[in-house]
DNA sequence: GGCAAAATGTACGAACTGGTTAGTTTCGTC
DNA sequence: GACGAAACTAACCAGTTCGTACATTTTGCC
């Protein structure tokens, strides 16, 4: 699909293929985060765009080429966001809190892609198989994370010998988890997770884990 | 077609409602599982089945109505493995120690109950909702480390002011997100984090995590 | 203006899927 | 050993769902 370099703004155009491509992602998108992929229906999809179901097959060939690339869509939009977070300048105790509150906020206001990825695991990564652009995306995911911890442990702030990868999946699972399982949690014990108040007290409690975990005894306040 | 030894229990028959109940039940827990609400067939359950598709609708209703059987089988079962653990005799902070493992561990053995537990939170719950036999069966679940952390603060092991609510949320998440995730975070960093060598890891990390988190200071080793 | 390629609209159909109809067999019990 | 209820079978049905065939318009380019 290649753009021909055009002078000034595109004119409105009744022919717009690179809008109607996003359009139909976009919906599908929510669609799919929304029913999943065996739940969402194509024929819904193309009856809320502002296209036709003959154009989601036109641009995306099936309606699992469709999951998939609004499984990208996801994952991009998502990495895009995490980039924006600096720490550099920070001591690396405080870099790390940023850093995990930045996380827990963002998964937060992110749950259209934790369902995505609920829905992709699912079907076991089937699908992210399938996507080599989601792969290339996350290979820096991790540097943030090594960069603080290395800087940490030269400080003799932070214990040696941790795995930034596994200090990831940590952080990883405790701000998944509170949006992923929320409903099940939530109603099970009768007390409702999502309010702005137990969200607080969730995210200090998630960055007092991690930074427990990672620092020094001596770099910690006194209990 | 075998005979069963007359012991008191009903003779063989070729009827056995209990018998077929069980039997759609178990081939249905496999399937919603496996594939989702939606991604389920009803005809491939009955295929499998040693019974049929009609028995299907005889005892279950619908196919929601069988969905919502087969959660509140995967919620009794695991519960009923958790009454197993006993810490009572214990230290606190071993006692805490043990929980920990015997959930990683647990919710290890209990894959597909993880994936319904995820199938029922796509949903938003709304399942759960239409079981009243699932709430029961969680009520005590937090007693049990309800009472550990109790009997640490009170020996100045644990630094007080916890939610033991909260503590069984961080624990959870932890232990919950290593099974429910694995697929695509393993997937996305080229590390699979399904070996034995990793869980043994990540299961280290947990405990030390939980365990730093919840014990004072001065409980715990040198760095 | 003319033309091929890209983009789009309309309508349809084959296969699947949840659910049912209608009828048969088994079984406790009186 | 008759009888009604419970357990069960097989075939079928109607609505849905993904996907496509065919026709048409728009666009870039000479």
């Amino acid at each position: 699909m290649r753009k021909t370099g055009q002078s000034g703004k595109a004119a409105p155009r009744t022919q717009d293929p690179e809008g109607t491509r996003r359009n139909i992602l976009e919906i599908a998108s929510e669609e799919f985060a929304l029913n999943g992929l065996a739940g969402a229906r194509v024929d819904e999809i193309a009856a809320r765009t502002r296209s036709s179901k003959r154009m989601i097959y036109y641009y995306f060939g099936d309606k699992e080429g469709l999951y998939v690339s609004a499984l990208e869509n996801a994952y991009r939009q998502v990495r895009d966001g995490e980039a924006k977070l600096d720490t550099d300048g920070l001591p690396a105790l405080e870099a790390l809190r940023r850093l995990v509150e930045f996380t827990f906020d963002h998964h937060h206001r992110h749950q259209e892609f934790i369902r995505m990825v609920m829905i992709e695991n699912i079907h076991r990564g089937e699908y992210l198989d399938r996507s080599d652009a989601i792969r290339d995306l996350n290979a820096t995911a991790i540097d943030h994370i090594a960069r603080i911890y290395a800087r940490g442990v030269a400080d003799k702030q932070f214990r040696p010998g941790l795995d930034p990868l596994e200090l990831h999946w940590q952080i990883s699972a405790l701000c998944f988890f509170n949006v992923s399982n929320r409903a099940t949690f939530s109603h099970i014990f009768g007390r409702d997770f999502g309010t702005t108040d137990a969200l607080a007290r969730l995210k200090d409690n998630t960055v007092e884990m991690v930074l427990r975990f990672v620092a020094r005894k001596d770099a910690l306040p006194d209990d």
